[in-house]
DNA sequence: CCGGATATGAAACAAACGTTTCATTAATTT
DNA sequence: AAATTAATGAAACGTTTGTTTCATATCCGG
């Protein structure tokens, strides 16, 4: 027996069941098959499908057609997608609605066409990293590095810059952070120092810049507890580390995504913050107002209203 | 895309993973692919893994041999199985999960709800920065940084982070950047040469830091062309740029999210990139060719199998 | 009962599939 | 160094895929 699904009042499956009337019989039986198995759809061979479904192969090719598909790949795609754990699924409605957009948008010329499937893969792989799993990963390694004595950042080449940032932000509200840039190739120093009771947030993505898998290396031989944000539970740092904070990284593009990585990042620090309590919410309402006596940060300058 | 999941201690994927260090180079890399992307494993044809993974086809069967299946169609049943909603799943954790995913993350405790909180702000954020309007903006930028003579990146503090990445990476495949990150106080220095054929990306989110200010009106003073990613048509940066791409920044924590405007460079030095054409692309092929013969880069060891 | 439409499935199709084979290269052992 | 084994990818294999074609069957308004 089938298994019946509750589905939003304009899905997919709503449209196919609104058409299904006024499909000749053979057609109905497809629909039909398609309705009560939607995860075989994607799974299993159009042929396959006809076969269980009791029509020939080219009533499914007819059916995809009548429910305005080009292809019955096109039709497929859209099961694909529903079946996958990664993304939108997790998201509301807004989200899908997106993916339509999306799919129209694949028409479109390149450039904007391939902005938009950037985008989009970046949005999902920040949503999907940000799932259940991910969040339980992200809230033991907020644990793991709130209560250390040293806070270390380590990212070099394309995640220098998420370090930069996570330390950045860090230290708005706490006074123990230690970026290893590596400038004037100091990149160890102070991990001389370091040891039992500290800590180091370490990112690394394919490809893997060998200085920072040999100092995360030397980090946890030294005893320091290692987080990693890393694009694979195989890549080197994943290894090394306590805890991995896995981010996809994978775009339309020709670079590996490092926004996923930067996300990460900034949410586990906001994590780490919000666990510190009150005293780093008055941290970092303190530091804007310091700086602000330096006149850091612009203010808008006060303009005379029209006559 | 993809998107790699923390899964069960004695799950299929926790297998692979034990076995991965066992596996030679090519199985390894297939390997990998296969852990980051379960999904693919059962929605996609076997020959379009392999090309994903950059091995040829005959390894995916080989892994499927190796992990102790009789076929390749054997492992990818048991992914399929594993993807499936329906009726024997009905009861699994993984499905009402889920269905009430939404529902009980709202319900969760505080850490993991912020997290997720942060997470879907972030996705959206960056979804709806590359909404039609956005994307048309981000095209024309590219257009109009992809002839310019000489392009500088500035950003400072909380986008500093940024300015950098996008330097970083248009570096790969082109040698006209120059990243004004005022260290030592010379952040004004390389724009007094600069003038009419120049450009300039400029970030800059609330609170605007005001040296950021001063130097874009400097460089816009100077006839540069520039191109603002910022976080309000009314910024200060919007106010001086030619071409403002606009980004949310507001989240459930007390930080303001720099992730989307990390994104956004990050899918604008991809567009110039994918501009620039095969020229481009083979530069940053050759990127990293050339830093792999310096061994910049980790590449895995090998490790004894099994006697 | 006819005539023009629609509906249907068998067969043929090119394309893509997953696998096998085999020669070559890289490691390891003798 | 030589001998042996393991690893690798190109090419060819026979299947199976999803689609097109075309001839037949069925419907329905005259």
């Amino acid at each position: 027996m089938p298994s019946p699904r509750h589905t939003a009042p304009d899905s997919l499956p709503a449209r196919i069941a609104a058409a299904f009337e006024m499909l000749p019989p053979q057609l109905k039986a497809a629909a039909r098959f398609v309705l009560d198995h939607p995860d075989d759809v994607a799974l299993l061979s159009m042929r396959e499908q006809a076969r269980r479904a009791g029509v020939p192969p080219v009533t499914m090719t007819r059916l995809a057609r009548q429910l305005g598909f080009a292809d019955f790949a096109a039709f497929r795609d859209v099961q694909a997608s529903l079946l996958r754990r990664s993304p939108g699924k997790a998201f509301s409605a807004e989200f899908s609605n997106r993916a339509d957009r999306l799919q129209q948008r694949q028409q479109q010329s390149g450039d904007a066409a391939l902005a938009g499937q950037i985008g989009w893969a970046m949005a999902e792989h920040i949503a999907s990293s940000h799932d259940e799993a991910g969040i339980a990963a992200l809230v033991a390694a907020a644990k793991a590095l709130e209560g250390a004595k040293r806070l270390h950042f380590l990212g070099l080449r394309s995640c220098h810059a998420v370090a930069f940032h996570a330390h950045y932000i860090h230290g708005l509200f706490r006074a123990n952070g230690v970026l290893l840039d590596g400038a004037g190739d100091t990149g160890i120093d102070a991990l001389r120092h370091a040891g039992r009771g500290d800590a180091m947030l370490a990112i690394s993505v394919a490809p893997y810049a060998s200085a920072t898998v040999e100092r995360v290396a030397y980090a946890r031989q030294r005893g320091l507890t290692i987080v990693g944000i890393t694009d694979s539970r195989v890549s080197p740092v994943a290894g090394l580390a306590q805890h991995s904070l896995l981010v996809p990284t994978d775009t339309p593009s020709f670079f590996h995504a490092v926004t996923p990585a930067f996300a990460m990042a900034e949410t586990l620090v906001a994590l780490i913050a919000a666990r510190a309590g009150e005293e780093a919410l008055a941290a970092i309402r303190n530091a804007e107002v310091q700086l602000g006596a330096f006149s850091t940060y612009w203010s808008p300058k006060r303009k005379k209203a029209n006559p």
